[in-house]
RNA sequence: GCCUAGGUGGUGGAACUGGUAGACACGCAGGACUUAAAAUCCUGUUCCCGUUAAGGGAGUGCGGGUUCGAUUCCCGCCCUAGGUACCA
């Protein structure tokens, strides 16, 4: 029989499903491994062949990691909560459940097809009510937590309440909002309950505040800073406006340091490193404050340069800076509103385009130096930004080039401050001279004048060293219908807990999926939704990112119904070993799930720091889209004619794209282009040698650019050991790469080679019980020492290419020897697990148990060098073939006599300074 | 602008700590088997010179450098992709 792989991988799939070959228990006697995929989002496109790389990356290493003895968790789900079945509902009326579950349906029929070794049992989807209870739960400890600075971890709110008790809130230490209150004991107790709760809020780690959002009209919700790209909404590109609203919110913000020297800790890519450290954005300084005495205030900044406090010659604030109304003299405020108005105009886009335009205004007032206590003048400007800082800036033109400019342009004073800077031209920040017209630190170097500047601005009460960062708390709320309810209900305002015996808080049913007649969030239309029949619930739901953020500790203990992750599971499971997933979720997902490991840690329901030990980031496959040119009339107008690419300069064209499923090799079916579409039907062709060659673009796999290329198909066309293996081969696993399926084939053939080496001219399997040869050894022990080598550092593609050597290699040497196969087949298990199981049992071994044999131990034996001729150069320059079987000592090279008359003629007599030895061989003389 | 990754045949890519550059595969060309096709197998395939060959020369984005020897290390530049930005 032929190699038939519908048949084959129809029959494991089947065996492994039925057999729960995968399912995984907590096993004392084995070390556990953890492999984790991102899980995907249910579309309703289903997978494309894009989808499942990282999966067969993963499933891949699984495999490999149960043959080296590991017990393995390798577990799917689905992140079913989210906005396209929410739309799709807003348009159909179809409750976003039912498409949710067709979705996930054809999802896992689609992965089945691949053949992956996940253990289904532990599956999870975070739209069901199993689940989400356990979203919601968590939801409570971070409301029922506060930050506790000084020991840097969360504590339970009760500590909190404790301390206010004893002793008000004198000594806390806690990272909160910014307008706390400062009260005593005493105070305390006399607080109403009303009173307590909102101080009680200003420090919950999930807390409720008015806040600047980003505002989406289009999508109806408020959205996360990760979820703007560009000023625009990340999903459908709509604009996307600030805000202020009242909004749930997680204290991320607590965690900055520790997210932050957390990633010296785990092996992840350095780019996604980089990315999170930039959007946690620290910056050390100070904070100086220039005082206002005319309106009893101060103007308060952030700088990472306080040693240049003398350099400032004038104050500038952010159009939206609070204190912009009260500052400016009657005489400028035409001139300031006008400014103010017409930034507002400008968007977020424009505004971040036009960095080149220097605009502001002065506000006709002054503040003063806190050393000097000179007047400063104080302007507005929108190159300072309201949401950075403190909104405003103390500018040093002399050492910031954007000062320089802005001091240039409106002609104010540029004073130098050290004796190393040269600012005729631009700026100079550099930090090497000794400091001039800077007072009390003149003639002082960097290292001396920070700490000086700072404890004289302490004494002064006006400044102290600060670290500021650029990541704001994580907006939670959203507007939506289909996502976790939030388990609050309002009394007099105030938001309280359910208790927790009610969870899960069901979604309500809705009439319609829109916001209600006033405006309020879908939820506002479930009927008779009020807890206890009598107080209003909160009606947001729970952004898209929760469920996703401790997702990995229920496939620990997915069927718990008491707790979200037992203590024994997660001391047994710890962290996550392996995650692989796109890097398109460096500052949404992954920061966020770190951010709750790190608080689940804090309250003590395990112990690892960090979530994900080692991360792969795979790289996006593209669309790789065809063309057909379409000749066109005098007119202009298109013809039935299509040209192939080689001539088509010869006519006036248009490109088309063609389905990329009706070309192969880049060549067009030309019968099937015939009903691709009805006009196409009598098509004609100006062929090039007997073919249609279509062009070809690198573009988004989409279905309008007919670039699409279901699995599915490859699978029934190939099998899913070849599409497996293909992706693999494709190229490195963290490179982006366009799809294209013109060396499948290749793959393909191996496959069959594979299975005709152990099978007779007439289809019968065939082994002989012969020791194998040294030969054979040798070309099985390279591919065990190869694959192990390359699955260690996830270079999969290179072991597809030495699988093919491997069998070519055998295939030359006729070996179907029963002792090769059965080691060679353990090696490809994981990469072709259907044929290898086939084969497995072909040889008699019990049915279905490749995934737990042992993987083969490397011989080095095998592998030493046979003493023939090799080449060998002479000072790198020209080779020649030395028959060396000379004893050469390395040691005492000068001694050397080399008798071969060629050799000799080379050397020319010279001393032999130095033989360069690479693995034991010489590769090079040196004369 | 800044950060990160990368640039190798007609194509995807290989070369792991500096050691025969182009493995493996696709494509292409030629051939075997076949009435024919499919399938399979064999040979060739970086470029240039050389009638075939033997042989020689050039060659990993560009220009230098270190080394007996550089795709690999160093310096300067160009280009591509991803991220990020008046971040004070």
């Amino acid at each position: 029989m032929e190699y038939n792989h519908r048949s084959i991988e129809q029959k494991w799939q089947q065996f492994w499903a039925e057999n729960q070959t995968f399912k995984t228990a907590e096993s004392t006697d084995k070390p556990k491994y953890y492999v984790l995929d991102m899980f995907p989002y249910p579309s309703g496109a289903g997978l494309h062949v894009g989808h499942p790389l990282g999966y067969i990356a993963s499933d891949i290493f699984s495999r490999y990691k149960r043959l080296k003895g590991f017990n393995v968790l390798h577990p799917m789900g689905y992140d079913s909560f989210g906005l396209p079945a929410e739309q799709y509902a807003i348009q159909t009326g179809q409750h976003p459940a039912i498409t949710t579950a067709a979705n996930i349906n054809r999802y896992r029929e689609q992965l089945d097809n691949i053949g992956f070794s996940y253990d289904w049992s532990r599956e999870v989807r975070t739209s069901n009510p199993d689940y989400y209870k356990w979203t919601q739960w968590i939801f409570m400890q971070l409301f029922n937590s506060w930050y506790n600075k000084d020991v840097d971890k969360a504590e339970s709110i009760d500590t909190l309440i404790d301390k206010f008790n004893n002793s008000g809130s004198q000594g806390i230490h806690a990272e909160s909002d910014e307008d706390t209150s400062v009260f005593s004991a005493a105070d305390w107790k006399v607080f109403s309950e009303e009173e307590q709760q909102r101080e009680l809020l200003k420090y919950r780690l999930a807390y409720l505040r008015e806040s600047t959002v980003n505002w989406c009209a289009a999508l109806g919700t408020v959205l996360a800073n990760d979820e703007v790209i560009n000023g625009v909404s990340e999903r459908g590109g709509y604009p996307v406006e600030q805000k202020k609203m009242m909004q749930w919110s997680m204290r991320i913000t607590a965690y900055a340091d520790r997210l932050l020297s957390g990633l010296d800790s785990v092996d992840w890519p350095e780019p996604l490193v980089e990315m999170q450290r930039n959007w946690i954005g620290k910056s050390v300084g100070a904070s100086v404050k220039f005082p206002l005495p005319q309106v009893n205030s101060e103007i308060e900044v952030f700088t990472t340069r306080v040693d240049t406090l003398f350099g400032v010659s004038f104050v500038v604030l952010a159009p939206e800076h609070e204190l912009v109304e009260a500052l400016s003299t009657d005489e400028q405020r035409s001139a300031v509103t006008a400014y103010i108005e017409k930034t507002a105009k400008k968007s977020e886009l424009d505004r971040m385009a036009d960095t080149k335009t220097v605009s502001g205004v002065f506000t006709g007032s002054y503040a003063k130096h806190p050393i000097t206590g000179e007047e400063v003048q104080i302007w507005i400007a929108d190159y300072v930004l309201a949401g950075y800082g403190t909104g405003a800036v103390m500018a040093v033109p002399s050492g910031d080039q954007r000062d320089y400019v802005f001091a240039k342009h409106f002609n104010l004073p540029i004073i130098p401050i050290s004796d190393s800077q040269n600012i005729e031209e631009q700026a100079d920040p550099n930090k090497e001279g000794r400091y001039i017209n800077s007072d009390f630190i003149n003639g002082m170097t960097y290292q001396e004048a920070v700490p000086a500047l700072v404890a004289k601005l302490e004494a002064l009460k006006l400044g102290k060293a600060k670290v500021n960062f650029r990541m704001r708390d994580a907006i939670f709320g959203r507007q939506r219908y289909w996502g976790e309810p939030v388990p609050v209900y309002f009394k007099n305002g105030i938001p309280y807990l359910i208790e927790e015996k009610e969870l899960p808080l069901l979604l309500p049913e809705v009439d319609k999926y829109l916001p209600t007649e006033t405006g309020e969030p879908p939820l506002g239309r479930a009927e008779g939704w009020k807890y206890q029949d009598q107080y209003e619930y909160e009606l947001s739901t729970m952004p898209g990112w929760a469920g996703s953020s401790w997702y990995w500790f229920r496939y620990m203990d997915s069927q718990n119904q008491d707790i979200f992750v037992s203590k024994q599971a997660v001391d047994y499971w710890k962290a996550v070993d392996l995650y692989i997933g796109g890097s398109e979720h460096a500052t949404g997902h992954l920061l966020y799930s770190r951010f709750w490991n790190k608080v689940l840690k804090d309250l003590g329901f395990h112990q690892e720091e960090e979530p994900f030990k080692k991360l792969i980031n795979q790289g996006m496959i593209q669309g790789r889209s065809n063309f057909v040119y379409r000749v066109l009339d005098n007119e202009g107008k298109g013809t039935n004619q299509f040209v192939s690419l080689g001539l088509k300069d010869q006519y006036n064209t248009v490109p088309l794209h063609v389905d990329v499923n009706i070309v192969y090799n880049d060549v067009l079916d030309t019968e099937r282009f015939k009903t691709f579409r009805p006009d196409f039907a009598d098509a004609e062709f100006i062929l090039e040698n007997g073919k249609y060659i279509c062009g070809t673009e690198v573009e988004k796999m989409s279905k309008s650019k007919f670039n699409v290329v279901n699995p599915d198909d490859i699978i029934e066309t190939y099998g899913a050991d070849t599409l497996r293996l293909y992706e693999m081969f494709l190229g490195p696993l963290e490179q982006a790469k366009p799809w294209n399926t013109n060396g499948i084939e290749g793959v393909y053939k191996f496959l069959r080679k594979v299975w005709r080496l152990f099978h007779d001219a007439q289809g019968n399997f065939n082994v002989s019980d012969e020791e194998p040869t040294k030969a054979e050894y040798k070309a099985l022990h390279k591919i065990i020492k190869k694959v192990e080598d390359d699955i260690e550092r996830f270079s999969f593609n290179t072991s597809v290419s030495a699988f093919m050597i491997c069998v070519n290699e055998l295939t030359e040497l006729k070996c179907n020897k029963r002792q090769i196969l059965q080691d060679l087949i353990i090696v490809l298990e994981p990469y072709a697990p259907h044929i290898a199981e086939e084969l497995w049992a072909l040889l008699g071994n019990e049915v279905g148990t490749i995934s737990y044999a042992i993987y083969p131990t490397f011989n080095p034996e095998y592998l030493i060098e046979s003493q023939f001729a090799y080449p060998v150069s002479i000072n790198g320059k020209m080779k020649m073939n030395l028959p060396l079987a000379l004893d050469l000592d390395a040691k005492a090279v000068e001694e050397i006599v080399i008798s071969n008359a060629d050799v000799q003629r080379y050397l020319d007599g010279k001393a032999v300074k130095k033989l360069i030895f690479v693995k034991g061989k010489i590769i090079n003389i040196v004369i």
